[in-house]
DNA sequence: TTGATTACCATGAATTCCCATGGCATCCCT
DNA sequence: AGGGATGCCATGGGAATTCATGGTAATCAA
């Protein structure tokens, strides 16, 4: 896999629901579509299926390609062909970054986040990104992760947790 | 596994987050990316997950690429492969050396480390290298390990705690 | 028309780029 | 062996950009 998205960021959120994208995240959806030169916008595909509860997810023109690929490559009679379709096809959109390089995210993907006004988070996740209220993240992920490694010890490593392979 | 970051250093922070990497490690970092020839910049990956506390790591590419592949290896409804991307994949980024040899350090990771301006402490550690803010360093890691070999013996040799093994 | 979009400026802070300097260590030449 | 000459290394400083964010005017849609 490529290493693209990485990293997290806060961002502020205002009344009209614009939200600027971290530069980094900008520079990986500039490369991940082909048509792109500079000047253009960036585009961006918001996938916001009921799968995902609490949280959108960002893909790449490419990125986003090659799941969409993979699904018309399935048999036209599979119900999880149908499915997926619905999910990720039906339920996503294409957008543009502006030129001020914000994302101005629709009223209805707001609301599915919750979000009116205040602050969003994003995670890297490699291949795409995600974006939640700032506060329902901390409030259920984060603290969960953050209850997890309070419980292991001191000098927990975490990459202990991997497989096999040779680490220290 | 091949020697790579080893020694320790300690470096000047200047009010722009801008530190010095040390030559050995730079030569280390560019070895580490196949990509890398004479006058790119040279990449690395800084890790901040919440399980460092009061430190980051900083892989080459390859090492940082070889963690990533083995957590996307691990099965996807693994919670600790969840846990591993938000930590490890989540909270890294990749940054380049600019062409003075030196990082520049984004805010929120100096903020992490209590660092504005003063010294850095850098330690080899093998595969990749830790950056404390050198005062935590002598005052926690440091220290401790002072007050350990105190509590040794006088002919104590830290060696006799490997396990089994050649040499002789 | 009225609220909602979209397109355009504005700005302070953060970050990048470029150039400069003193200290070492190395290499080379005679 | 002496004496540069060279080159890398760690640091500092200023100018030029980029970022994130807020505000206002022009456009739409129904």
């Amino acid at each position: 896999m490529v290493l693209s998205f990485t990293g997290e960021y806060v961002q502020k959120v205002d009344s009209k629901g614009r939200m600027s994208i971290p530069a980094d995240f900008r520079r990986v959806l500039e490369a991940g579509d082909s048509d792109w030169t500079d000047g253009l916008p960036v585009p961006l595909y918001l996938l916001y299926g009921d799968h995902l509860k609490e949280t959108l997810h960002v893909y790449t023109v490419a990125g986003f390609q090659a799941i969409a690929d993979r699904i018309t490559a399935m048999p036209l009679g599979d119900p999880n062909r149908t499915r997926l379709s619905r999910l990720i096809l039906g339920q996503s959109i294409r957008l543009d970054v502006d030129k001020d390089g914000r994302l101005v995210m629709p009223i209805r993907q707001r609301q599915k986040l919750g979000l009116t006004e205040g602050e969003v988070y994003f995670s890297g996740v490699g291949d795409h990104f995600e974006i939640w209220k700032a506060e329902t993240f901390s409030d259920t992920v984060g603290q969960s992760l953050t209850d997890w490694l309070a419980d292991q010890p001191d000098d927990f490593d975490p990459l202990s947790l991997l497989g096999q392979g040779g680490g220290t």
